[in-house]
RNA sequence: GGUCGAUUGGCGCAGCGGGAGCGCAGGUGCCUUACAAGCACAAGGUCGGGGGUUCAAAUCCCUCAUCGACCACCA
């Protein structure tokens, strides 16, 4: 029977109406704000998505993140804006174009820069549809009426004016350097794009031949991890220190069969511990060589082309690639007898981030920025507090960050990019920077051509919230930058903390003067099950897409945000997200009960007449305060820790269960109508506090609960005002529901202990302090209806016989049992409580009798514990009176 | 090599100076007319090891162990 009810719901049914009906009413569009927030702007920008690829997990977490926040705000009356678009992602989109033509049997040389841009451009359009749609399927309210893109018209206007303003400032330079090559991607890349892997590897000794003998000595031996650079080597150094070597300093090597004379020097870099002590100088090959070449002033000689294949005059080796030419190169010593040895060792190896094939350090002409000026300030506006991090300690990430940055190599041998809008006349030699394309030199009248290189794309990213804002059209005064920047929160994971976030904060104080954002949210990295992050290859990856077909949007944003903690990563839970399903069911079922049982309501103020319903009210004023709290740390965990109880639990599973009595037909009309209305208030209050988490079916509710509607849809609702409600707050309330609830659950312990029918009625007998026994007294039905029992409580009731007893704080609760007690099992159930307290009680004693304990404790916690042990000291005699009865 | 983080019931995690909690799994009993994607009840942990501070430590400090991330990198 069960089984027929199991129908697969049927989300997205549910889910795109709601979200269309939003749209069109025009939510996602800037809000205009109302109440005391009404003249503050509360403005995301999204972390663009590249356009190579669908959404990620990483991507809902992050979207779930932002949203959340929008819609709060929203809520609060700020006015609202949600910045959207997507990055053309240059080496990432070239790469899987490539390979896309590549399947289709095309080379992008062959059919040349235009129509490659071309295949791009339909590529983008292609993903950058589909992410976008995907990202809608979310319900994220950003604004899908301007989407922004960072190769649009608009958006190229402020690259190429950043590059201009930062070129003629002496902020941007050409230099030829020794940078990270990918000879497969055929560009170079910035040294954070660069991923070391660690590799099985060799250290190979070489002998290289002294020009003339020194003291018997023929040859030197240097130990190298790479023996094919030999043929780019132009020196050997020595550590000053090293006294083996002192007497060779000045002198010479012929370096092995490239037949160059090459001399020996000392510099500080080298370690005598390690290897021979002596080190192979490959300046064009090798960034630390690079910097002994250029301190000692030694040629470079480039042995690899583009491709990191020998290039043209090491007769065989010629053509060869950089493995082959190892090979080669280790053959060839050895067949001289200049192979010492070999001995295994492992290193790190750079590869591309993209590609990952092994990057080669080459030496080329390339574009860079000087950061020392940009970063300065970007490290003080984090280190005064105008940026805060949260948590707080990636801060010191990013400082470390920025302290250790250099020149940011900024050209890229690619065609899909911003190209650089650099100009030169090979005539005269006039060069500049312009904002508009140039065709004949100012100088001189002849032909100009432009850089064929084109920009990193963080280049263009690092532009991003002011870019999108109209800031190379309309500059700072633009109206969208006055009012909708600095943005509020830039919301992403760590790994592009540097890459992006230092660089948003370096180019816009530069460009704007103002920081991008006030806080950076740096969320955790969702992994797989398995802890390893999630990759094709593991198989261990999860479709956000699929997620939300089998669980509902509203159930995937719940379960992964409950997941958000201040660490730096979270294990992707199934379970989390198959409950949080549940939990958007709960709310689901809780509203139709409410709605179900709305018979003659007419809408009008809540009015308190039950303990119940102080209780909840005061719940709710609590909850209230404990998610404004959470949001305002962005601690989703724990927002979701605070809804999630107080609805299941707290509402549904006490609260509608002491409502149903007060809903039936044959009450007192006005209690009816005072409950439905305290029902209904308490829903709508909790569906406005889940909303910006679980949109669609709070959204749902509101549109059918006969609530005081303060909005067509609850996307634009009003927040609650935790100030309005303190009123509610009632502790004494509190108590005395947890009073009835202990009551009701010692009942249901007797039952499920000896087996009794919930629908057997049992006579209850209470032994309480003379106020809660007229609280008791006064809920006798509520009591008795939920514990399907009859109820009396007396301040000197004694126990009756035959019954089992549920003793705590300060109340015995005796549930009759008329012969159905094994006596045995409820003195052995007794036993154990009472070794139970005896111990609690042991302990106590020990604490209140320790003088120093008695002498620094704060007095409040002295007087808890005292009266806790006078509890305590009273239960045990109860138990013992319990366990002579029997 | 440097920095940061983690170690709590079977699993995944929260708590971060004064009574060990949540979700899931597992156990028992319930198709109680909002919900079996549910309800009720019960069981389960000397909070990684050791030391210290404190009247009081899962919580602060030190140390060890294991795991992880990031940065740097020795040819």
């Amino acid at each position: 029977m069960a089984e027929d009810k199991k129908i697969e719901y049927d989300f997205a049914a549910h889910e795109r109406p709601l979200f269309q009906a939003w749209k069109d009413a025009g939510y996602f569009q800037r809000s205009k704000g109302f109440g005391k927030h009404a003249g503050e702007s509360y403005t995301i920008v999204i972390p663009p998505p590249n356009v190579t690829g669908v959404l990620h997990m990483g991507h809902a977490l992050n979207d779930t993140i932002q949203d959340t926040c929008i819609r709060r705000a929203r809520m609060r009356g700020f006015q609202t804006r949600w910045i959207l678009g997507t990055d053309h992602a240059g080496i990432a989109t070239q790469t899987k174009v490539d390979k896309h033509l590549a399947e289709q049997g095309i080379n992008r040389r062959e059919i040349g820069r235009e129509a490659f841009i071309e295949a791009c451009q339909e590529w983008r359009l292609q993903y950058g549809t589909t992410i976008v749609n995907q990202i809608s399927m979310m319900g994220c309210s950003c604004d899908y009426e301007d989407e922004q893109f960072s190769m649009s018209e608009e958006f190229s206007q402020a690259v190429r004016k950043v590059f201009v303003d930062w070129y003629h400032d002496d902020l941007i330079y050409r230099g030829k350097r020794i940078v990270n090559w990918c000879p497969s991607c055929t560009t170079a890349i910035a040294d954070d794009e660069a991923e070391y892997e660690d590799e099985k590897g060799h250290l190979w000794y070489l002998r290289y031949p002294l020009t003339e003998p020194v003291d018997g000595m023929d040859y030197i031996v240097v130990a190298t991890t790479r023996p094919e650079t030999m043929l780019g080597d132009t020196g050997v150094a020595v550590s000053p220190q090293d006294e083996r070597y002192k007497h060779l300093i000045g002198k010479t090597v012929m370096l092995p069969i490239v037949n160059r004379e090459i001399p020996i020097f000392a510099d500080f870099y080298v370690d005598k511990e390690f290897g021979t002590g002596c080190v192979k100088v490959t300046p064009a090959h090798d960034p630390n060589d690079y910097a002994m070449g250029e301190r000692h002033d030694l040629p470079r000689v480039n042995i690899f082309d583009e491709t990191a294949h020998v290039v043209e005059g090491y007769g065989d080796l010629s053509g060869m690639d950089r493995d082959e030419a190892r090979e080669a190169v280790v053959a060839k010593f050895e067949e001289m007898g200049l192979l010492d040895h070999i001995e295994d060792h492992d290193h790190s190896v750079m590869h591309c981030y993209r590609c990952h094939n092994k990057l080669e350090p080459w030496l080329s002409e390339q574009w860079f920025v000087a950061v020392d000026e940009l970063k300065r300030r970007a490290a003080e506006v984090v280190e005064d507090g105008t940026i805060q991090f949260f948590p707080a300690r990636w801060s010191q990430v990013y400082l470390d960050w920025i302290a250790n940055l250099k020149d940011w190599c900024i050209s890229r041998q690619l065609w899909w990019g911003h190209r650089i809008p650099m100009f030169y006349c090979d005539e005269c030699g006039w060069q500049d920077a312009s904002l508009e394309d140039i065709d004949t030199c100012p100088a001189c009248g002849a032909k100009v051509r432009q850089d064929d290189d084109v920009l990193d794309t963080w280049f263009s990213s690092q532009l991003w919230p002011f870019a999108t804002q109209k800031w190379a059209q309309l500059g700072n005064e633009s109206p969208d930058l006055v009012k909708h920047y600095p943005t509020q929160v830039l919301s992403t994971a760590r790994d592009i903390m540097g890459l992006w976030v230092a660089r948003m904060v370096m180019s816009s104080l530069y460009c704007t003067h103002q920081i991008p954002f006030y806080h950076v949210l740096i969320h955790p990295t969702v992994m797989g099950a398995d802890g390893k992050p999630m990759s094709k290859s593991r198989g261990n990856g999860v479709d956000p897409v699929e997620l939300m077909k089998n669980y509902g949007a509203d159930g995937m944003r719940f379960g992964l945000l409950m997941q958000v903690t201040g660490a730096q990563a979270m294990r992707f839970d199934y379970q989390k997200i198959e409950s949080s399903r549940n939990f958007a069911n709960k709310i689901r079922n809780a509203a139709r009960f409410v709605m179900m049982h709305l018979d003659g309501y007419t809408p009008g103020e809540p009015k308190l007449t039950t303990p119940a319903d102080m209780c909840i009210f005061s719940r709710l004023a609590t909850l209230i305060k404990d998610v404004d709290a959470a949001f305002e740390t962005y601690d989703f965990g724990e927002i979701t820790r605070s809804l999630y109880p107080f609805f299941w639990n707290e509402f549904c599973d006490w609260y509608i269960e002491f409502s149903k009595s007060r809903l039936s037909a044959d009450n007192d009309p006005e209690d009816r109508l005072n409950c439905q209305r305290n029902l209904v208030f308490i829903l709508d209050q909790s569906i406005r506090l889940l909303h910006p988490i679980m949109p669609f079916v709070t959204e749902e509710i509101y549109q059918q609960l006969p609530c005081e509607k303060d909005s067509p849809y609850l996307i634009g609702a009003v927040w609650p005002d935790a100030e309005d409600f303190e009123k509610y707050c009632n502790t004494s309330a509190e108590r005395s529901i947890e009073l009835v609830c202990q009551v009701i659950s010692a009942i249901r312990s007797s039952r499920a202990r000896y087996g009794i029918s919930p629908k057997t009625p049992l006579d209850v007998v209470v032994k309480a302090n003379d106020a809660d026994v007229e609280l008791l007294n006064s809920e006798k039905a509520l009591v008795e209806s939920i514990g399907a029992a009859r109820l009396s409580a007396a301040a000197d009731a004694s126990k009756p016989a035959e019954s089992s007893a549920v003793l705590s704080a300060g109340v015995e609760v005796y549930v009759c049992l008329s012969g159905l007690v094994d006596f045995e099992a409820e003195r052995a159930r007794l036993s154990k409580e009472r070794a139970k307290v005896d111990a609690d009680v042991a302990k106590l004693t020990k604490k209140l009798s320790n003088k120093g304990f008695l002498a620094k404790a704060a007095p409040e916690i002295i007087e808890k514990d005292r009266g806790k042990l006078a509890d305590l000291t009273d239960r045990l005699a109860r138990i013992d009176e319990q366990l002579e009865n029997l």
